[in-house]
DNA sequence: TTGAAAGCGCTAACAG
DNA sequence: CTGTTAGCGCTTTCAA
């Protein structure tokens, strides 16, 4: 059987209240006793057992992060940083993935890992307000990503309208005009594709460039083969663009693989930009012009967010009220926009 | 507060046990008993507290999983499977990445999750066997990757050398001669960059190819960045190769994009053969040949290595020895050795 | 400063 | 088929 307090305190000569106040570090206990009892736990391998602690205290120190894809290099990079932010906080990260799916999307909010976390950090693809409205689940949860809902929660995301205008804007800086967007979603209003191509929308609008919907192409999902897709059915179609602002790197990846095949020089015939920023757009035969999420600041703010909520509950204190976190990004100019063709 | 089986219990006016059949769906209860009692959990919306359920079974049904790097899209990809394999048998999982350091893996090995976890999946790096050897934590462990201990644990990998010499071959055969190896490492001799360094060696000799030294670049780390750097030095030093045989595929991609900036043709001047199957590499501007293991059964031996431990080690039962697993690989062949030279 | 005892919520004997 | 009871290992009053 593994040694518990008990056969501490029994080898120790003492009260399992002592072993315990040594444990945990408490002030108040004698040198002597200290050293007495720290002998006993070392000779015995004592290793205190956290499922109990955390019965007792009423928290587990884990708190879930659910992303849709770990496929997804952005997910995965954000992960990493998640799981760095936590570990200040002296929280241990549990990791989901949802596939982007809205049943495991509600799988989640609604808990089903309920008393073994102390919180959650959900990044949400498909769920809709409805769902989240319904949630029974009581445990502290951030939402994470673009999706906005009207529903007092703790909300994390950059400004996507913003950053999409931001891309945009540098395309048409280059003398581009004929601008594709790649990942549009029609179905889902709120979702971060539609919010994108609104800053597509708006940018152009803003600086009188005619915007022509033959330039954007839906998909499913955005991954590089749905990138892939975009493009070869946008080219397919007849439309020759100039540029292309992608949902993300991935997208943009898929896209201008395609461009590759069919001998379309990248950014001399089409200018790309992404979204993301994740490490392998750095990397491709023509590096990736892309908007960068302040990933750091994003893990820190959502550890953040969900420690002080955590604090906060267990003080007893009145649940504040939710904030709109926007951490900042930048536009990070690479190959698939060298040269600018305007003065 | 929050609702237990005993309020529960109090609500439908019977006993604690009765609500707990119910819950854990115990074959003999009378239909109407359930049906009350079931009434009674919705109307309170209990939920079970699984730490309480895990203390009283020493179990928790969470395995963790510790890789070295969650933005080497090789390891994010396997976490998904490893996910996806843990969730068929009812096992959470809890990540943790080491960031491929000694400290962190020992810390890891050493069960700094102690008594949270049942069971642990370990990716070394640079862990040593004497690091292993010193382990004190007693859950069961398992070891993923190509590092080789003489330990009792289990340990899955595919057989690193014969995957390297088949990707040599492949070069071979394709009437290259000067084929350098991008990613070694001398100072660790079990670690897979040994290995496939020594796969290469081998089918060279085996084919009677002298084998230049200098065609054999060390680096660091293996990420796409230390990929260009190796190439970069390789090239410097004057020596050119006609083809390539990286450590891994971000190592490929990394040394690809160096060719590019250098005017180096891939495959014509030198062909390149990656090795994990990662995603991206088929999404290049030259997608790439790469050495496949098949994420999908290491995942799923791993899990069901652990799995069969925990339920022997719960029934009491004699710990079996331990096994040598080994998952298959195959050659995907891509634009990056598109051509053969030789008949 | 340390000890004794209660109890977190649950499951598993054992009775009934 | 259902109820009673003990106890998983820990923290936490409350005394001493």
């Amino acid at each position: 059987m593994r040694v518990s307090l008990k056969d501490v305190a029994e080898r120790a000569g003492v009260s399992i209240k002592t072993v315990s106040n040594v444990v945990n570090n408490y002030p108040h206990v004698t040198p002597a006793m200290r050293t007495r009892v720290q002998q006993a736990i070392d000779e015995l391998g004592y290793r205190p057992n956290l499922t109990a602690r955390h019965l007792r205290k009423g928290r587990t120190g884990i708190i879930a992060l659910a992303v849709p894809e770990l496929g997804n290099p952005y997910f995965a990079e954000l992960a990493g940083a998640v799981i760095d932010a936590a570990a200040e906080h002296d929280y241990t990260v549990l990791l989901d993935h949802t596939g982007g799916s809205r049943e495991q999307e509600i799988l989640v909010c609604q808990g089903f890992r309920s008393r073994v976390i102390d919180g959650l950090i959900l990044s949400p693809l498909e769920l809709e307000t409805e769902d989240l409205a319904a949630r029974a689940d009581d445990i502290p949860m951030v939402l994470l990503g673009e999706r906005r809902y009207d529903l007092p929660y703790d909300h994390i995301a950059i400004d996507n309208i913003a950053a999409a205008r931001a891309a945009v804007r540098h395309l048409l800086d280059l003398g581009r005009r004929r601008i594709a967007f790649l990942g549009a979603r029609q179905d889902r209003v709120h979702q971060p594709a539609h919010l994108r191509h609104l800053g597509w929308q708006a940018e152009l609008a803003a600086q009188g460039v005619p915007i022509d919907e033959a330039l954007v192409v839906h998909s499913r999902g955005w991954g590089r083969e749905d990138g892939a897709v975009a493009m070869a059915q946008l080219l397919d179609s007849g439309v020759v663009p100039d540029a292309v602002f992608a949902y993300n790197d991935l997208v943009a990846v898929g896209a201008m693989r395609v461009m590759y095949e069919r001998g379309l020089r990248v950014p001399e015939d089409i200018a790309v930009v992404g979204f993301d920023d994740v490490t392998e757009s750095r990397f491709g035969a023509v590096s990736l012009t892309t908007i960068a999420p302040d990933k750091q600041a994003i893990a820190r703010l959502a550890v953040e967010s969900l420690a002080s909520r955590l604090d906060r509950d267990q003080d007893g204190a009145v649940t504040r009220t939710p904030r709109e976190l926007q951490p900042g990004f930048t536009l990070v100019e690479r190959e698939s926009t060298l040269g600018r063709t305007t003065v």
